[in-house]
DNA sequence: ATTATTTATCGTAATATTGCAATATAATAA
DNA sequence: TTATTATATTGCAATATTACGATAAATAAT
């Protein structure tokens, strides 16, 4: 196999599993992390701020694009990529929900 | 290739980038919202309420578990599975600090 | 028009993941 | 002891990921 048998679980399942897949390299945390600290949104030194070739960054990237991580505008011959406030406040989401809850929980077996 | 650089990052970002790609699988997904609905650590029927084969979900649970996100405890002849709430707290700190700097910009480019 | 700059895509090799049947292990029950 | 039950491990096939060199595409500058 090798496939994940999305069509057994839910959309919302599907979405959160995608944007966690997303951040789940650590090239892909730095450059969440990057674009996070860098003020005006500048573009493609985001290659020269990792250890990876360009080729390999740039796939990162469109990784991150297509889970919805970050989005990206054309700004002359560079591209301008920033993060989507809206994907990362369902992971926000997601994850507050589960904290809160297990600090509700009565039973703490483990 | 097919293996990450992980010797290029930081211990934290490593630290993300693992926890977030043991979430990064619907069945996985499934696995952290079963084990948060229940209030008795109810163990093995995990299996039972996936769409997958036993030893799938055995993997499964061992990735979770090797990522910090979830605890086992033997119980008899089954085992009690539970969400780690140190791990779980991490990964919401990371997102929230993004939601929260986010919102903090001046700038947004795209 | 030519050249430089920036980013994306292609091709490919190495490795990892997903899923399951078969089997093993370990603890309890009969 | 011999089942029975619950979970893990092994082995394997199909597919996905990671990384990079080479190259393409697109715009800007000379």
């Amino acid at each position: 196999m090798g496939a994940s048998k999305t069509e057994h679980f839910s959309d919302k399942q599907n979405q959160i599993a995608a944007m966690a897949k997303a951040i789940g390299h650590p090239a892909r945390v730095a450059i969440i992390e990057y674009l996070l600290s860098v003020d005006t949104c500048i573009c493609g030194d985001i290659v020269s701020v990792l250890p990876l070739a360009q080729p390999t960054v740039s796939q990162h990237l469109k990784e991150l694009k297509n889970a919805g991580i970050i989005k990206g505008s054309i700004e002359g011959t560079a591209i301008c990529y920033c993060l989507n406030p809206d994907a990362l406040s369902v992971l926000e989401a997601f994850f507050a929900h589960i904290t809160i809850n297990i600090n509700n929980k009565k039973t703490n077996c483990c």
